[in-house]
DNA sequence: ACCTGAACACCGTTCAAGT
DNA sequence: ACCTGAACACCGTTCAAGT
């Protein structure tokens, strides 16, 4: 009893009306905007719903605090990316491991890093917020897309699917989060995107001959 | 001109005297203690200063802003982290290079598992802070302590050992971090733990071939 | 020389009053 | 039914007053 229940995360209410979905747009812009210019430390619910040009009462009828708001924008970003992921793993449904391997850390990489500002502001963005439903969200969509891919793998079949993918999906996520921390760019994050590349055929190699 | 000068993430006076050093060592254990028990949002100077038994104003003294007893927080967490690192690599000098990579996962891994929840906080304690800087100080020791022991490998010398180095430590840490992301625990972590050791084995062995 | 804590500006959140 | 924005509690930060 002595534990506080957190607050929802959820928003409030879903946009039904058109009115709604624009309101709703307008915040969502407000926010990343805000968030690109000044950075976390000075978003404020005010700030945000005067860019927006709604009234502060209105953003709390959308969202029950800032951080439902912060976990609302993270939430879009990562149903994108998750929606991409899935497009491209069925696109390379049948083609050889190697490939698919290819494929992924390609789209994975360029997500992050064609708009290194967005995705550096959202990283900062999240903390102080509990967001491991989002991680586990994204994570449960991304290794299904993925397993479901290298299942169809025409040169190799694996003993242990679900442990091969969850390794090569855990390596490549974090890997390019890591080289985006380290601020890595240029040639040297280019080496580094073909060695992990390397690094994962050598890994699918390896298995293949046991 | 329009830019403004970011304030100094450094700390405001060093410790010269034990009295100060006591109570900076204070101020540190009721941070690492709050934000445990409470989470960063509800992390207030106030509460800090309280249960440090200081005033604000005293606290001030040290910290010219709250986001700098955050950030110094951190930088003691990360310094303790490269020096475990660096002792870590100098034991294994002259051994070979997959023992040397064994080693370093190890060390990292069990660095950030064993006291999961302090790691978690300081995660999240981090955002909406510029952390860039201690990521690259921390980057900078543990490039140096692994390319150091890399180059002594008993068994296999590198055509590009920065590069080789830089892909394994950024793969190395990342994996682990999103790993830890994910909450993988238990028996899956170790499962996926061995992986990544054999991934980077694989790596090393494909390197040598070329 | 160092510490204190009331005071200030501003933030997150609410809700009575508007339309 | 939905929106507004003054009002409230509380936070980060300062600084005159203490010792």
């Amino acid at each position: 009893m002595a534990s506080s229940t957190p607050r929802s995360l959820n928003a409030r209410k879903q946009p039904i009306q058109g009115r709604a979905a624009v309101t709703l747009d307008a915040v969502f812009e407000a926010t990343i905007q805000l968030l690109l210019r000044d950075g976390p430390h000075q978003l404020t619910t005010t700030r945000v719903a005067h860019r927006a040009g709604v009234s502060v009462g209105t953003m709390y009828q959308y969202f029950p605090h800032k951080q439902a708001l912060i976990y609302a924008l993270n939430d879009r970003y990562l149903k994108a990316l998750a929606e991409k992921i899935e497009v491209v793993c069925r696109e390379h449904h049948g083609k050889p491991a190697a490939d698919m391997i290819e494929a992924l850390i390609d789209i994975y990489w360029r997500a992050k890093t064609e708009r290194s500002d967005v995705t550096r502001a959202l990283y900062r963005s999240v903390a102080d917020m509990d967001n491991s439903a989002l991680i586990e969200a994204f994570a449960i969509r991304a290794d299904a897309a993925t397993t479901a891919m290298l299942a169809t793998a025409s040169d190799t079949t694996f003993a242990d699917l679900a442990l091969v993918n969850r390794t090569l999906v855990t390596v490549i996520f974090g890997t390019v989060r890591n080289a985006f921390e380290r601020n890595l760019t240029g040639a040297v994050a280019e080496d580094l995107r073909r060695e992990l590349l390397k690094m994962c055929r050598a890994y699918l190699t390896h298995h293949s001959h046991n």
